[in-house]
DNA sequence: ACAAGTATGTTGTTATAACAACAAGGAGGA
DNA sequence: TCCTCCTTGTTGTTATAACAACATACTTGT
């Protein structure tokens, strides 16, 4: 196990390489190989485990009853995923995790993090905490989306997502990290309809846009 | 301080009265009351401690530019907020607090959580553990949101709100704990809109409704 | 029981988003 | 370079939600 790069990321913040190895026994750590479109978990099962994706890359989707699929996060290397339900034992899955391309899955269990650790590791603690910052990043980034989805018109989601996006560059000219599409399924709006607002934003001065490039011009939306 | 309620909390349960006492001082303990409608904290500033509703209850809510609000979470008595602002020092605030009725306020600063505690009290891990089931199941309510306001029709919308509601008590035949305003809001609808769009699943044969008691009446949805 | 204030359901109109279908641009591979 | 795939913009049509305005319950306090 590559402890140098676990040490590295988020959740082993601040453990030393060397510590790491001796808490992964704790953790009953286990790898697997995925390939693209395999699922890893599926809406309404249960999981005792969390997991950390290693290489490639996985996404948290919902579809609903009539296969609309939406898209509540993405996750990368290095990042940790299903560790709410991890917390909550017995807790059904809302979500499904599927594999993006071939990618390599860490599983880590959270029993040890809730009882007292046999090991008495002074790195446990550590590890609690950077699961605390983990999750409340997390939990900022889903009310990022609850708020930006608010709005009743597309516009009005556009430019929440849009000055938040300048906000965060601290600039008005910033890069997006979304094509359209996947800029729409965030928003939950159609893509065409959400590429016509576009135009018309532009053609109304309030913003330009060239692919993933924009520039929000009115200082109010600030 | 009434350590014997707090003990009854999910942030302090697992932790004796007589313990609550000496860890409230670590955790820079103040208290505050508020009147309806004042404001704890507001959007763009940055707070240093997570608050508990003691008595009262506390909207947290996000407005746009236009004035729309969106309440994103209604905190009792017992319960915490902010604390995801407070895990992550210099994060401004996407949110107001607001309070809805004469409240009183807890507030815990986090600092200590975060560094190794002076005072070395075994049951700080024990709060950081509750803190990680708190977040846990907040990010849980904040995705169940996501997932319900991600259909593009007030049908889709009511019908994944009101199915989970089916499967939480595990029973077709129940009642919700919002009027109709605030199921409008929680679904990101306008209310005339979904109050129409019910009476239509009614005449459909999807559901039935009597205020705030809902029977589905297919289980293809469940 | 009455009055005042809320909450809910209903209707019609208007604005707007979804949808479908297509055209025009890149991007990447053979 | 050409060909193909994928992304993006555009348009017109249709479905649907927002909005406004009102009537009819329900509540609550007196």
């Amino acid at each position: 196990m590559d402890t140098l790069f676990l040490s590295k990321t988020d959740l082993f913040r601040g453990i030393p390489p060397e510590d790491i190895q001796s808490m992964l026994g704790c953790l009953k750590a286990a790898t697997k190989n995925y390939q693209r479109g395999e699922f890893i978990c599926r809406e309404g099962e249960t999981v005792t485990a969390m997991g950390m994706v290693l290489s490639g890359s996985v996404s948290i989707e919902n579809d609903d009853i009539w296969g609309n699929r939406s898209i509540l996060d993405r996750v990368g290397a290095g990042q940790i995923f299903a560790e709410n339900y991890a917390c909550l034992p017995g807790e059904k899955l809302m979500i499904s995790a599927v594999v993006n391309e071939p990618t390599e899955v860490l599983f880590l269990s959270t029993d040890c993090m809730f009882t007292v650790c046999p090991h008495a590791c002074g790195f446990h603690n550590r590890l609690i905490r950077n699961m605390l910052t983990i999750a409340a990043r997390k939990s900022l980034s889903l009310s990022r989306r609850i708020v930006h989805t608010s709005s009743k018109s597309i516009r009005g989601r556009l430019l929440s997502y849009l000055s938040f996006q300048a906000t965060q560059h601290g600039c008005r000219a910033f890069d997006i990290p979304f094509n359209r599409q996947q800029l729409a399924d965030y928003l939950s709006v159609d893509r065409s309809a959400m590429s016509n607002e576009l135009s018309k934003m532009q053609r109304d001065g309030i913003i330009t846009v060239d692919r993933n490039h924009f520039v929000l011009l009115q200082s109010d939306h600030l």
